[in-house]
Formats: structure tokens, C-alpha cells, sequence
DNA sequence: ATTTTCGAGATTTTT
DNA sequence: TCTCGAAAAT
């Protein structure tokens, strides 16, 4: 039972042991993050005795969390594995399940995936005879998400409207906006006239709604805030804003949080993650995690080389103790065929050496990268599997399937326009437009419209009568057959099974007998558990990927977004071309935030290699950004002693990367990282969120500082850097308190708060209680960026922290 | 009314 | 290479 504490670093066991409080790991890659969260999991339930329902470990994936429960059940005996390692949207889904009555909305409410999305945004674009010259599918989908992510959506209330009268309300806004937003509005409400039609979510609304319950219902948000003692947050660097005031909300009371993360391998900023929002995470400690255990130093010096040119970091280096490996390989292949063609002969090289094709990873950027390597093994006969790329619960098949339950179970309209004409009943455009004309007037749902109008002897046609009849069937068995009985009966009864036979389809029965298979499982692994046919499509629409079988020998492919997390002794990253990575999606018009992230995605990349490294890229044209292929700007960031090329280059061809980036330089936005009007001056007491305190030595006009930290000083950007004091010439500072030494301090400022309607002062040396911190004493007040800031010790947290929110400070009487 | 065929145009990343 | 829509064929 002790043995989950062995082999810890002492940064990892303080990380482990520091159990109270806001605690920050950064863990740069490879340093056992995983190890760590889970020694500290198994603590406080062992030392501390909490009950695991009192933990909340989040993560981002469901493989992450698999993997987290698993080493954990490892350590716990009574196998005491608990429903609260989930993914966020999972924990969200839990939170809906216990109290989206409120809303109005059934405990059943479905969940839409990207695909259900799109679909619906066709029917937009059909309904509202946009133009299609203007608009697209993801078009539309993109505004939607903009406007759901928009202040308005939560702050003004629209998203309860989804519940009643919304439309009056965005109506009523129509007239402040230009024509565009017009449309925009309008697209915005049929699409959530949609979604509540048939109780539906996607994957934005899981959060939304959550945080909407949270934030309305206090009986709610007590419960699960008394609930959750401590909660541990994985990737913290890929929360989105909202995603953090959800945590931070959850955290509220018992605000033990520890979150764990690393800014270099921030990838998700796309979809609203935000690297500031890491680096200005208010904390009693931060630990960093900067050895790494998995990779050789080669495959690190590469690393660091990369990730160095970021600007807008922090400043590590990892270091690894491992002896020096294999020299890191990059080959230049004159056309596409070529450089797979070296891929593939080295796999084989590989394995003849004994390499195992399971621990042979080739990462890309982009899916439809697979393409020319898959042809190459194909023909050398060499076992591969790609992960993601079309994931199983994306299959036509297994949808279909799944859309046939959730007719059953809730006849949303979504999953009747997928099935209704599948397997072929001779139905098209017209006949559907009938049953929406019908359902339109009648406002009823498109299967209840059908019905009725079968019923009502409206419909004749035997192909419709047998498909109510199959569903209506379906429904009354629906509580007597297990859910994987009840799949068997609608494929078989719907013809689906024979339409794929006639087509030889054998893939697609396979994978449909794959999916029964998971159904039954399903099914043992929650045999307590009173399960119904409604929780288990909430389950398995989370539930994206198999990612079973990682055990299987054979080669993986996978796009380096989805190697997150993931390590494997040998790793190709190939197609490293301009254009490819970093993707000229990310990097036109000078976007220097976009660069960024491409780069940290190339260090993710990298950093996934234990002990070999392989990159390749090849001339060629390239269809999509419809240029010339040169080597990526990221192999130039590399020193060359660190890696020898192999294959046929013309040496002019780094010219030519070269002048990528300086067109690139020319139309860099630099006003992306501007710092604030702040300004710095010599003497400023400052601090910074990982080297502590410090006082400023020298300001430089290039934004950056020179600053004064215990043992040494270090120049930094001024963005990173926190003013904390001002205190004169000539004062000196205490590298551990942050405090100016007695002598020579100058006047402190004072700031005023209103309690109760008087004004009270608090100043150095005020005696203070905060609701959650309780007692406290201010060492400084100050002003920074506009903003009011006191630092003040807490006797109970044990450390200092900054307070920018006054209203629930009360001040005590001296 | 549905299925097949053909050609043009587009291609990131995920819960 | 794949996807989508329009036109032709069934």
C-alpha cells in the first residue's frame, strides 16, 4: 500500500504531500506527471483518509482518465474506484444528470456530437434559403459557437431563454445590430429552437449549462461544493476560460485545487485555452517538475532548441539524466512517395533490430496525412493502426445504430432524418417535407408527426407502417430487453443487417458486432447501477474514442494532438514541411499567437520520443495551401550538430525556408503581445510565478527587464513579471517574504473598502478574515495593471497570497 | 422518387 | 483523396 510513494523525486513528493491549499505543478514532459497524480490521489485517501467520492480528478480525455483510474485501482485494494475521474464535459454531464429538471429539461437530454451538428446546420441553411456562396455548414457552426461563447449567451441570459420566450428576447436586440448580425442572431435562434425541441446539447452547452445550474441554483452548487474536499486537475494549460470559472466555482469552499500542467504544451488555444490563464493561477505553491525521465538528452536538446523561440513562456529547460542515445535522423525526400518510402524502410530496419511495431509511433498534423505512409505499408505488409482518424463511434454504422436507440428512446428529430430513410424505404425530399410541413403545424416532433399520420390513415405506404411498427415495438420493450437485445431486434426487424449484406458490407457488421460487444459490456461493468437506455447513449456520446487495444503490435498513427500524454520509444514525425507544421492555416496574415502554437505542438511532438527520433518531410506541392513544399521553419530552429540529414538536399532549399520567415516577420502582428501601458522602473519589487520574488535591476526598451531574483538575475519579458511594491531608491528586498527590508521604505498606499457602507482602511499590517482563507495580516497594497491588489499572509493557508476581490474581506478591529 | 455518375473544389487540431 | 452537389439514368 506504501509502495505508490516509491521512486518519487522530492519535487514530486512535495507535490504529493502538499494536500491543502491552491497548489501549481508544472510539469514539463516527461517528468511523471501522471506518477504524481496518481501517488497523490492514492495520500490522501491512504494518510488522509478521504473517501475517494471526495475527489474530483479531471482530465481531458477519456483515455487519460481510463489510464489515471487504472494505476490508481492498482494502488487502492479494495479496488475503490470511483465515478469522479472523469473528463470535465463527463463531470458536467454528471452535474446536468442530478439537476437539469430545473431547467425543464428531461434527466435523458440528448448530446449532440459534431456530426449531429453539422447536420442540423444543413437543415439551417435549407430552411433559410441562405446563400451558399456566402455560407457552409461550418460556417454556420461557427457562428453558432461564437455566439455561444459570446458574453451574451451566458451573461445576458439567453441561455435559459433556450428554455422559454428566447426568441422575443434575441428579437428584441435585432434593431441595435447591422444586417450580418441579422443573420447571424437569426441562425443562432432556429438552431437553438432546434436544440430545444429535442432537449439536446452539444458539447459547449455541457459546460454552459452546468455552469448555469451552478451559478443559480445555491442548493446545487452546495452540494457539490461540500461534496468535493479536493480537486485535481490534469492539462490544466488546455482549460478554457469557462472551464476554469466552472473549477474554480467547484473549488470555492473547500479550495483545496491542484492543478498540473505545463504552458510549452499548450495545443488547444483554438478552442479557448488560454496560456495566461495557467501562468496567472493564484497559488500558496508552485512546484516544478523539470526532469524528465523519458526521452534521451538528444531527443531534449532538440526540444529545448525548438520551444526556446517562444516568446511567451516561461522559462525552463528540462534536463534528462538518461546516457546519450541515438542521433536524432532527419531525411529529405525529394517527392512525397519518397520520404515514405524511407519511413517505411526504416520501420522495417527497426524491426529486424528488434523493435516491436507497437512501440513505433508516426505523429502528423493533420489526418489526412496518413494517406501516403498507409500506402507504403500496405505494400510492405507492415501491421499499423491508425488511431482517431475515423473513430469508431464516428462510423456510419455504429451511428446509425445508436440513432435507432435514441428514436426509441426519445424520437428527436436529429436522429429521425438520420434513419428514417436507412436502409432505403423509397422516402425522399418530398415525403420528408410533408412530415415537417405536418410537424410544423401541429408543433410536434417529425416521428410523432409520422406517427399521427399514420394513424390517421394519412400515410399508405407499407415501408412507412412497418417502420412505426418496428419503433412503437421497440419502445414497449424497451424497460423488458437488456439495451443489446433490444439493438439486435431493431437491426434485424429494420432490415439493416440484410441492406449491409446485399452490399457484402463485412466491415460494417463487424464493427456493428463490435458494438454489441461494448454493449455488453457496458452493461456487466454497471450491472448495480440501475442503468437505462438514456444514460447509456450520455455515456457513449462522450465516449469518442475505443483506444482500447494500444496493446496490439502494430505500427500507431496518429496526429500529434491525439499522441498528448502518450510516449513510445520510437517516434517518426513526418511531413514537416512549411505549410504542414506549422499549418499555413495558423500562420497567414503574421498571426505570431498561431506560430506559437504550432511550435508548442512540434515540442509535443518531439517530446513524445524515449529513445529514437525520426524527421522527415519531401518536396512536392502542396494541394492546400497551394505552394511549394519546404522544409519547416522548425527544423531551421534546430541546431544541425544535434541531427544529421539524410536523403538527396539541395542546401538552397533552407534559403527558401528562410524567406518564409522573413515574410513571415514582416507581417507579424506584434501588437498580439504587446504588454500593458504598465511601467517598469528600476527598483520596482516584482514577482514572478515561478522564480519568486525580485527587484528590478535595469528596464530595457525591448519590453523586457533585467531583474534581481535571490541567487541570480535573469532578463524577462515584462508580461511575466508581477509589480508588487515601490519603495524608493535604494530599498532592499527579502527574496523569501517579498518584503522591503526596514531601512529606506518609502510610503506605503492605502486603500479604502466599503463594508457596510463605511469606508474602512486596509493597509500594511491590517488584521483581516476572508471567507475562505480565514485570518490574515496585509503585507503591501498596491495597484497593478488598474487593478487593486492587497498581498496578504493567511496563519491557515501557511503562505502569502494576492487578493484582487475585496467584497468578502472583513477587516478586524485592531 | 431514388440511385448512379461525374466533375469541381477543398483539405487542422477535439470533448 | 475525399466530399458534395447537380444532372442523368433507372
Amino acid at each position: 500500500m506504501e509502495n505508490y510513494i516509491e521512486g518519487l523525486n522530492p519535487q514530486q513528493l512535495e507535490a504529493v504531500k502538499a494536500t491543502e491549499g491552491r497548489i501549481r505543478v508544472v510539469a514539463g514532459a516527461g517528468s511523471g506527471k501522471t506518477k504524481t497524480l496518481t501517488s497523490r490521489f492514492c495520500y490522501l485517501v491512504d494518510k488522509l483518509g478521504i473517501s475517494p467520492a471526495h475527489i474530483l480528478c479531471l482530465t481531458f480525455t477519456n483515455k487519460a482518465a481510463n489510464e489515471m483510474r487504472k494505476r490508481i485501482a492498482k494502488y487502492l485494494p479494495d479496488g475503490d474506484v470511483n465515478d469522479f475521474i472523469c473528463t470535465i464535459h463527463g463531470f458536467c454531464v454528471k452535474i446536468l444528470r442530478r439537476d437539469i429538471y430545473r431547467l425543464g429539461y428531461p434527466k435523458s437530454f440528448t448530446i449532440l456530437d459534431e456530426e449531429d451538428r453539422k447536420s442540423t446546420a444543413k437543415q439551417i441553411l435549407k430552411e433559410l434559403e441562405l446563400d451558399r456562396e456566402k455560407y457552409s455548414a461550418k460556417n454556420i457552426l461557427d457562428i453558432i459557437t461564437g455566439l455561444k461563447g459570446g458574453e451574451d449567451y451566458i451573461l445576458k441570459n439567453l441561455l435559459p431563454c433556450t428554455i422559454k420566450g428566447f426568441e422575443k428576447n434575441i428579437i428584441s436586440n435585432l434593431e441595435d445590430l447591422d444586417k450580418e448580425d441579422c443573420v447571424n442572431y437569426k441562425i443562432f435562434t432556429i438552431y437553438l429552437e432546434k436544440q430545444l425541441k429535442n432537449f439536446s446539447l452539444d458539447f459547449d452547452d455541457i459546460i454552459y449549462f452546468a455552469i448555469y445550474i451552478l451559478d443559480n441554483y445555491d442548493e446545487v452548487c452546495q452540494y457539490w461544493q461540500d461534496q468535493l474536499e479536493y480537486i485535481l486537475l490534469d492539462e490544466a494549460q488546455d482549460c478554457s476560460d469557462r472551464q476554469w470559472y466552472l473549477i474554480e466555482l467547484l473549488a470555492a469552499k473547500h479550495n483545496n485545487l491542484f492543478i498540473v500542467g505545463d504552458p510549452d504544451q499548450l495545443i488547444y488555444e483554438w478552442r479557448g485555452a488560454k496560456i495566461e490563464s495557467f501562468l496567472a493561477f493564484e497559488n500558496d505553491k508552485t512546484i516544478i517538475l523539470d526532469q524528465n525521465y523519458r526521452s534521451t538528452p538528444d531527443i531534449l536538446n532538440v526540444a529545448n532548441c525548438i520551444i526556446k523561440n517562444n516568446i511567451n513562456r516561461l522559462d525552463k529547460d528540462l534536463f534528462s539524466l538518461r546516457p546519450t542515445g541515438k542521433q536524432i535522423i532527419h531525411f529529405h525526400g525529394r517527392n512525397e512517395v519518397e520520404e515514405m518510402q524511407w519511413v517505411v524502410k526504416e520501420i522495417v530496419a527497426a524491426h529486424k533490430l528488434g523493435v516491436n511495431y507497437r512501440d513505433i509511433c508516426i505523429l502528423y498534423r493533420a489526418s489526412h496525412m496518413t494517406r501516403c505512409v498507409e500506402q507504403e505499408l500496405i505494400k510492405k505488409h507492415i501491421p499499423y493502426k491508425i488511431y482517431g482518424g475515423i473513430r469508431f463511434y464516428e462510423r456510419k454504422e455504429i451511428k446509425d445504430a445508436l440513432a435507432y436507440l435514441r428514436l426509441v428512446e426519445k424520437g428527436d428529430d436529429i436522429s429521425f432524418l438520420r434513419i428514417i430513410n436507412t436502409p432505403s424505404r423509397k422516402l425522399g425530399d418530398v415525403f420528408i417535407a410533408t412530415i415537417q410541413d405536418y410537424a410544423t403545424d401541429h408543433n410536434m416532433l417529425l416521428y410523432d408527426a409520422l406517427k399521427q399520420m399514420v394513424d390517421y390513415d394519412l400515410i399508405k405506404k407499407e415501408s412507412v407502417i412497418q417502420f412505426v411498427d418496428l419503433i412503437q415495438e421497440a419502445r414497449n420493450k424497451q424497460y423488458s430487453l437488456s439495451i443489446s437485445d433490444l439493438l439486435d431486434m431493431i437491426l434485424k426487424d429494420s432490415n439493416y443487417l440484410d441492406s449491409l449484406r446485399l452490399d457484402a458490407d463485412e466491415e460494417r457488421l463487424q464493427n456493428l458486432e463490435e458494438l454489441k460487444m461494448s454493449i455488453k459490456y457496458y452493461e456487466e461493468a454497471n450491472i448495480n447501477e440501475d442503468i437505462d437506455l438514456g444514460t447509456f447513449l450520455q455515456d457513449i456520446a462522450l465516449y469518442t474514442n475505443t483506444d482500447t487495444d494500444m496493446s496490439l503490435d502494430a505500427v500507431k498513427l496518429m496526429t500529434i494532438h491525439q499522441a498528448k500524454g502518450l510516449e513510445f520509444p520510437c517516434v517518426f514525425v513526418i511531413q514537416l514541411f512549411d505549410g504542414g507544421l506549422p499549418s499555413y492555416r495558423s500562420i497567414r496574415y503574421g498571426r505570431a499567437r498561431g506560430l506559437e502554437e504550432e511550435r508548442r505542438l512540434m515540442y509535443v511532438a518531439v517530446t513524445r520520443a524515449e529513445n529514437i527520433l525520426y524527421l522527415s518531410e519531401s518536396e512536392g506541392y502542396d494541394f492546400a495551401s497551394n505552394s511549394d513544399k519546404y522544409p519547416s521553419r522548425f527544423l531551421r530552429e534546430i541546431e544541425r550538430t544535434l541531427f544529421v540529414t539524410k536523403g538527396k538536399m539541395n542546401e538552397s532549399l533552407w534559403s527558401e525556408t528562410d524567406k518564409l520567415i522573413k515574410a513571415f516577420n514582416n507581417a507579424t502582428k506584434h501588437e498580439e503581445y504587446k504588454s500593458d501601458e504598465e511601467t517598469f522602473m528600476v527598483n520596482d519589487f516584482i514577482e514572478h510565478e515561478v522564480f519568486g520574488f525580485g527587484k528590478i535591476l535595469q528596464v530595457n526598451s525591448d519590453n523586457t527587464c533585467k531583474v534581481q531574483f535571490k541567487s541570480r538575475s535573469r532578463t524577462l519579458k515584462n508580461e511575466v513579471i508581477n509589480v508588487i511594491g515601490r519603495y524608493g531608491d535604494g530599498a532592499e528586498i527579502d527574496f523569501e517574504t517579498g518584503l522591503p527590508m526596514e531601512n529606506n521604505i518609502a510610503e506605503h498606499p492605502v486603500e479604502k473598502i466599503k463594508e457596510n457602507k463605511n469606508e474602512i482602511e486596509i493597509k500594511k499590517w491590517s488584521k483581516i478574515t476572508h471567507p475562505i482563507y480565514g485570518d490574515g495580516v496585509v503585507l503591501n497594497v498596491y495597484e497593478h495593471k488598474g487593478k487593486r491588489k492587497a498581498y496578504v499572509k493567511f496563519e491557515q493557508v501557511g503562505n502569502k497570497l494576492i487578493l484582487t476581490d475585496y467584497t468578502n474581506i472583513r477587516v478586524n478591529k485592531p
